[in-house]
DNA sequence: GTCAGCTTATAAACCAGTTTACTAAACCGA
DNA sequence: TCGGTTTAGTAAACTGGTTTATAAGCTGAC
């Protein structure tokens, strides 16, 4: 393969002549230029990326850290994230850790030691300390979707209290006082502003406290199942009358087991979703569902990424939160029994 | 940041034998061994990766070019490519063409001259000379689901035309014999071949011929629905019993309008599917279809590039094809209507 | 005592670019 | 024709590793 001097020496001139006409900090004359030119040609010359990288120190290559790219969330977000690459002249490295911490860290490691320009990092379980030490060594950073608190990185996520907040507002208007909310891991940011957001959506004024039951585990379709069979054992006072499921993965276990039990939604029961990724509407029935704004997430990821010179040490991290919006389907209906006086909130 | 002559100066010795320890290629005796460990956990040392990569002139870096991340399918393949490139230590560069043939091209060039060690490569539409052309300039390359004819590099799909038999064998069975196929682009290699064994497999012995209606497009929700809409302007006799639809995608778009229109699924028509990868079982109702082995075909696009010491130009490009399943759900059922006598094969 | 052979290294070339500081030649005006 | 300013370019240092060929010092055998 043809390199910087080959074509320097077939085209007359110095290495150093063609490598700042390339790169436009040399104005050469029409002959040098077309010399140069013809001398690219005959050659078929690409520069080195690793030399010219090593030389200046960049990559222009951005990682992307998520928990597993199959998941339609993470594989929408990937998506926006390769896309604005795309725009902005970038390449991406892509690392899904399966839900391991070890491999959290040690992708971590490899992007410090591989000099990705900068990280974007999405994480599905409660950071460690190991993992904002490690995270505040890099350059550029931000993290994205679920909090890391201890790191300094600039920070995005989705709305996740309002989203909780649409939620329950729309069943408690819909005459729902009895829920069964199915969370995610219960220390992690998403869970918990969606918690919030959802009691304080529930306690409409003028309604008699809502009494909601809450289920934690993670965002798979597992735990979606496992909730389903918990909400299957409770007899009839205790059953909700709703059921908030905080991802499609919740949602799909959720909607497999009721399905199997013969419940009709919504008449026997409502149900309302999060995430709005995966094709809902095609649900039996179509399931209303708190819509994220995935793929701005990953777009204003690369741009908040690539416009920060580094965590500036002295402010707090920066903090910014992309609006959701309730999508309206068939899953909610009034609740079949009147309200139940005796009543407690959240257990 | 700390470099390789920092450590050495530190630990008392040259930058080559730090180099070569740390490489293995030196055996040191106990002090020596000792003192280069302290100085570089002194120091915090990390070899640059660029002037490593430059040096070896390579990146332990693969390449993997995908029509969208986003669709599920895809979404699933890059997820098992990670995963298999995890486990042998590459990081992978993912980019997206979004259908896009001169995107195709621009990141051809882009992973030419990124000197990733390797490609794999998966288009969504008919391959062109120019594409296959700087393919072939590539040392490693796998060409993945779809084909490029003219490409050199191995290939490896799943097996579309087994996939097509088994579901035409399956409404054959059924008694099926009026049948609309919703194909992808009709040049390409997944399409041809469904739609071949799809022939033959509803060309069971001793049942009457066929009449199959083709429908071409391209493997999205809106072609999808645009076969569905065609399929609900049919009138009765001409109207078939059963559609297959080849991709998730399709199936989405066709169960839309289908579900919109009120037809009822399996009674008033049967419904066949291909991919198998979004939650087909939870869908009204769960949707029968041929299973690709996405996780499989990801893995293994690895280890056949990381195998193959570069094209053997001598030989033809070796062609590996991995099996789909038929997972039987609810979505077929025996037509209402008796068999149509006076029928005719293929449109 | 000296030579072979082992252990323990090292100097210097090499990968292929970028960039800084500098100069030779041409030109231009007085 | 002298001095100053452009024009057109270059030599050499620099990025930070890897690797080859070589050498210094020591031990043991003859």
């Amino acid at each position: 393969m043809a390199n910087l001097q080959d074509v320097a020496t077939a085209a007359g001139v110095s290495k150093a002549t063609v490598s700042r006409y390339l790169n436009g900090s040399l104005e050469l004359p029409e002959r040098t230029a077309s010399a140069i030119d013809a001398a690219i040609k005959a050659l078929d010359y690409t520069p080195n990326p690793h030399a010219r990288r090593l030389s200046l120190g960049r990559s222009d290559t951005v990682a992307l850290i998520v928990p597993d790219i199959a998941s339609p969330f993470f594989a929408t977000l990937v998506g926006a994230v390769e896309a604005e690459a795309s725009v902005m002249g970038l390449s991406v490295a892509l690392y899904a850790t399966l839900n391991s911490p070890e491999r959290e860290l040690s992708y971590l490691d490899l992007v410090r030691t591989g000099h990705a320009d900068g990280l974007i990092f999405v994480t599905n379980h409660p950071a460690t300390e190991r993992m904002a030490a490690k995270l505040n060594t890099l350059r550029r950073c931000v993290v994205v979707d679920e909090d890391v608190p201890e790191a300094a990185a600039p920070k995005l996520f989705c709305d996740n209290r309002q989203g909780g907040y649409l939620a329950g507002r729309h069943l408690a208007e819909a005459g729902h006082r009895h829920a069964l909310f199915i969370g995610g891991v219960d220390q992690m940011i998403s869970g918990a502003r969606r918690w919030q957001g959802f009691v304080e959506g529930m306690a409409l004024p003028g309604l008699p406290p809502a009494r909601i039951i809450r289920h934690c585990g993670q965002y798979t379709v597992e735990a979606g199942r496992e909730a389903g069979r918990h909400f299957l054992d409770l007899a009839a006072p205790e059953r909700p009358t709703a059921i908030f499921a905080t991802s499609d993965e919740l949602l799909i276990g959720l909607c497999e087991v009721l399905t199997e039990a013969g419940l009709a939604i919504p008449h026997e029961v409502s149900i309302i979703g999060f995430d709005d990724v995966g094709p809902l509407h095609l649900f039996a029935p179509p399931v209303t569902a708190v819509r994220q704004p995935v793929r701005a997430l990953g777009q204003r990821a690369l741009q908040v990424l690539m416009r920060a010179d580094g965590p500036s040490a002295d402010t707090a991290p920066t903090e910014e939160l992309l609006p959701v919006t309730l999508i309206v389907r068939n899953s909610v209906a009034p609740p079949v029994r009147a309200f139940d006086r005796n009543t407690n909130s959240e257990e």
